[in-house]
DNA sequence: ATAGGGTTAG
């Protein structure tokens, strides 16, 4: 315990300490009477002077002058004095490895808690690897680990990504009785869940005895990056009525993040009161999560009315902001908003230019593009990374220039990855560039990351360009490096639940009615001009169900449903994992004007708002 | 005589 002011009395009692340094004090009781003297006023008299010296001691300096002072008064070897002396020298702030390392290795005989105070420091380093060596030493030389011990070796094998090790640390755990320690399971789980052994980390959690707020915080954590969004959705309620825990700040940004990956506005509201009810919505990092919630569900008035509420904006919120604005088709608002954040004195980082570069490729405007992309690092310092070049690639993309878009890419300082690949694939889709398409198709093949939608894309090329010799070829080497089609899926939220449609789904208890609903809904739409396109953006690969397959896309039978479960008037709001395609885009169009609906679609790259038969976006694409 | 651990916004 830290009975004293920190910053006075090691000032006062090091100026003590450095001026007897220089007389020769060999009787250590002399010395601690002159400590007590000078500091006694301080602390309470039990404490001994120079411990509370070492533990105060707020500059690195000091704290090697007393290392002097211990070994000239060998008082070195001795616990009392050596544990708080490494303790301030292996961690945080001073955090000395390579001088911790070397008066540890001095010291004769470590016990439990010195190992402790190393194998920690290691975890927190950039060497984890030595904290797990440090630990086996510590095994060999008979020293047994405690529950410390185990939390933070695991955390140096979370660092190194050693799965093996974590698996010794876990059993060991089991073998000297320890699994009664909550803190200890949760990191534990944090340890499977690096290592995506998702399965093995809910167990953990299963096999605790008692859950705290963080245990289920970390649960949650597990399930979104296993990419159970829906299920870390879930967790809230059953947290809820759990009796020994509470949602904390935390909870909630995950939550957040979780809502905006599923496109979950009413969920999100309703996270949002819940943090209004608890005061965390006055915290910037909530209104930050809020903000890109909002947006990444299509409400930017909401997002911006969080935005205009907090009272001090960092970078987070403006970047937050603006990408919003960029992803909903607002390219010209991002940029202004970007203008208005230099106005306000908050400097862009790399993540801000991201957001205003999508903006200009989202609204194709190509010059702004080019100047924000130069400004970059001419004006801010700041080079370019993978999604620069990648809005860039887009930018080009889209305006045609898709050979000036290949050879930026080949160009860059950076390794190109697959999604800047399939990206200048999606320009050569629209601009019917067979032949970049196919050397695109190749690149990706050297990255072993081409998926079913890239070779979708090229079949797109080719059946636009009525090339149907190259589709059967196309289908053909499908089939044989044995690529899966994953079907499409399209989510939507109704009454606090999300429902998941594929193409073709006959999953959903509702099925016979959704069906129903989706007819009708084809009839009025070819009343009112709706041409099913059954040729150019053939998603399915089956060769005989073409018609049913096109009618049955998953974000129709999501419409479908909302069609069929909301009151009239009501917005829909679809979330698709893949790209909308443009019969898909029709439809949405029409059914727009003719049900009155107001439908948003979010795909993997945009939103896609339709009104009274209009879309935000200027075309498909 | 005995310090100390887990989740987290664009």
């Amino acid at each position: 315990m830290r009975a004293i002011s920190p910053q006075c009395s090691s000032v006062s009692a090091f100026r003590w300490l450095s001026s007897q340094a220089a007389v020769r004090v060999d009787n250590h009781r002399q010395c601690l009477t002159g400590f007590t003297n000078h500091t006694s006023h301080l602390h309470t008299e039990k404490t001994e002077p120079l411990i509370s010296l070492i533990k105060s001691t707020s500059s690195k300096p000091h704290l090697l002058q007393i290392h002097a002072h211990l070994i000239r008064n060998s008082l070195f070897q001795d616990p009392i004095y050596f544990s708080p002396f490494l303790f301030g020298i292996a961690l945080p702030p001073f955090h000395d490895l390579g001088y911790a390392s070397q008066v540890f290795s001095k010291f004769r005989k470590p016990d439990v808690f010195q190992y402790n105070i190393m194998i920690r420091a290691y975890g927190m380093s950039d060497s984890p690897g030595n904290g797990f060596m440090l630990y086996q030493e510590m095994l060999r030389s008979g020293v047994s680990p405690n529950s410390l011990t185990s939390s933070f070796v695991t955390n140096c094998c979370i660092k190194i990504g050693s799965l093996f090790g974590g698996l010794q640390i876990h059993a060991r755990i089991l073998r000297d009785g320890h699994q009664s320690d909550g803190r200890l399971l949760t990191t534990l789980m944090d340890f499977y869940s690096s290592n995506e052994k998702y399965t093995e980390a809910c167990k953990v959690f299963d096999e605790m005895s008692h859950r705290d707020t963080i245990a289920w915080n970390v649960l949650i954590s597990v399930y979104m990056r296993n990419r159970r969004t829906r299920d870390a959705l879930g967790l809230f309620d059953m947290m809820q009525s759990s009796y020994d825990c509470q949602s904390d700040d935390v909870t909630c940004l995950m939550l957040l993040q979780a809502c905006a990956n599923l496109n979950a506005l009413a969920f999100g509201e309703r996270v949002h009161r819940y943090c209004e009810e608890h005061g965390f919505d006055k915290a910037m990092n909530i209104c930050n999560a809020l903000i890109t919630m909002y947006s990444r569900c299509g409400c930017l008035e909401k997002a911006f009315e969080v935005f205009k509420g907090m009272t001090e904006k960092d970078v987070v919120s403006w970047t937050a902001m603006i990408s919003g604005l960029a992803s909903n088709g607002y390219g010209r608002d991002a940029i202004e908003a970007f203008r208005e954040m230099q106005r306000v004195g908050v400097s862009p980082d790399d993540q801000t230019f991201t957001g205003v570069l999508s903006a200009c490729s989202h609204s194709g405007l190509l010059d702004e593009g080019r100047m924000f992309f130069n400004s970059m690092s001419k004006e801010f310092g700041i080079s370019p990374n993978i999604h620069h070049y990648g809005c860039v690639v887009d930018l080009m993309g889209r305006a045609g220039m898709v050979d000036e878009a290949y050879n930026l890419i080949n160009s860059m300082k950076v390794k190109p990855d697959a999604t800047i690949w399939r990206t200048l694939l999606g320009a050569c889709r629209i601009h019917h560039q067979a032949e970049l398409g196919e050397q695109v198709i190749e690149r990706l093949i050297e990255l072993k990351a081409q998926e079913a939608g890239d070779y979708v894309l090229l079949l797109n090329i080719y059946s636009s360009l009525g090339d149907w010799g190259k589709v059967v070829n196309v289908r053909k080497m499908m089939k044989d490096r044995g690529i899966q089609t994953n079907p499409a899926c399209s989510t939507i939220e109704f009454r606090g639940k999300i429902h998941e449609f594929v193409a073709n789904d006959f999953s959903h208890p509702r099925k016979t009615e959704i069906y129903e609903t989706l007819d009708e809904i084809n009839q009025q739409l070819r009343i009112a001009g709706y041409v099913a396109e059954t040729v150019a953006e053939l998603h399915n690969v089956g060769t005989e169900e073409k018609q049913i397959a096109l009618s049955y896309h998953s974000e129709k039978l999501a419409i479908a449903f909302a069609v069929l479960s909301t009151p009239p008037g009501t917005s829909i709001r679809v979330a698709k994992d893949l790209r909308i395609c443009v019969d898909c885009h029709n439809f949405a169009k029409i059914l727009s004007a003719v049900y009155s609906r107001e439908v948003v679609i979010r795909d993997r790259n945009r939103f896609h708002h339709f009104r009274e038969g209009r879309c935000s976006c200027n075309d498909y694409w």
